[in-house]
DNA sequence: TGTATGCAAATAAGG
DNA sequence: TCCTTATTTGCATAC
């Protein structure tokens, strides 16, 4: 018995600030029962073209992405009709545009248990060519890279009992993938911190603040005192475990590198405010505290979004009083509802 | 007690 | 300025 595969390879060229990719598909056949994905480490990190391809059983093949992975940003269309074709691949939904590589890690992904059962049901042969060995693909050492290819979706991935060596999180077990994403399509970009550098400043920033005795509730409550803007336990909890978007990553590297400078050189006690370019550009930008509303005011909300889901500024402040809701806070409700 | 995660409120960005 | 959509962030709670 043959499995048909068809094999995608977007090739993306740089040249003089212009880009184009090309897009082909190549059919293949393979005895059924084979795995038809694979995935490589790393690209280059400024390599002026790149291949991805996915359902890959090409030897040739430099690199191989899932089609969850390669959705939206490049070719929607043609990554959906993969995922339809091809299950294992099939993870890609909902977000298209700036989430754009489907899975959202803070909302559904699948557990590692569910990531364990789906291995236990798949063979990977240990030596079948084109598929990347664990020491050749990097993981095992720092690919985390990899890691967020096969959190993208492919829950049946050979290498899905890989644990985040920051988290001991069972792989996939809520990675952010468009952070890998952003890898890919902002090669060329120096200003920006690559996903390595982010990888090694997370790993190193959680080793250094266990060791120099503070919480993710600590560090948090710190950026309070030196930027003037309070973070959670749960926004650094996210950052190490690099569960952020690669833009929210760059963002809050230099605050939590700066707390780290002076939490390593501080002899007692916490660092204290600072007068530098950082600290004014976080100063007075306070975040307005999460509101918990009631269920049975929720309930409340969700009538009124049945009778009218897009009320007018006037049935808004209307619904804000007989809620005793800020009105701000109902108008949110209804954006987000 | 500290960390991880689901859900959703708050905010940013773009039209 | 308002509206919509995407993204960031934190509360609540599980682990």
């Amino acid at each position: 018995m043959w499995t048909k595969v068809y094999q995608l390879h977007i090739i993306i060229m740089k040249q003089d600030h212009r880009r184009s990719e090309h897009l082909s598909i190549i059919i293949r056949y393979f005895p059924t029962g084979t795995p038809i994905l694979s995935m490589s480490s790393a690209l280059p990190q400024h390599s002026p073209t790149s291949s991805h391809s996915t359902a890959t059983g090409d030897q040739g093949s430099p690199t191989g992405y899932s089609a969850a992975f390669l959705s939206a940003k490049t070719e929607p269309t043609v990554a959906h009709s993969l995922s339809s074709l091809y299950p294992q691949v099939a993870t890609s939904s909902g977000h298209s545009s700036l989430a754009p590589f489907g899975l959202d890690a803070t909302r559904s992904h699948p557990t590692a248990s569910s990531l364990n059962a789906a291995q236990s049901q798949v063979t990977w042969p240990s030596s079948t060519p084109g598929w990347p060995s664990s020491a050749a693909s990097g993981i095992g050492g720092d690919s985390w890279y990899a890691s967020q290819m096969s959190a993208a979706g492919v829950a049946a991935h050979p290498y899905s009992h890989y644990t985040n060596p920051y988290t001991g999180s069972a792989l996939g077990a809520g990675l952010h993938d468009s952070f890998a994403a952003q890898n890919l399509f902002s090669l060329g970009d120096d200003q920006q911190p690559s996903t390595d550098d982010l990888e090694r400043f997370a790993r190193d920033f959680k080793q250094k603040r266990i060791k120099l005795g503070y919480t993710q509730a600590d560090v948090g409550l710190a950026l309070g005192t030196l930027y003037g803007n309070v973070f959670s336990q749960t926004t650094i909890c996210r950052f190490e475990a690099l569960q952020l978007s690669f833009k929210n990553m760059c963002k809050l590297k230099p605050l939590l590198s700066r707390w780290l400078d002076e939490a390593d050189s501080a002899t007692g006690g916490m660092p204290t405010i600072g007068g530098d370019k950082l600290n004014q550009q976080f100063q007075g930008r306070k975040r307005k505290k999460r509101t918990s509303i009631e269920l049975s005011t929720k309930n409340a909300l969700e009538m009124e979004f049945i009778k009218q889901p897009k009320p007018s500024a006037a049935e808004i402040t209307n619904t804000a009083e007989s809620l005793q809701l800020e009105k701000e806070v109902v108008r949110v409700w209804f954006c987000n509802r």
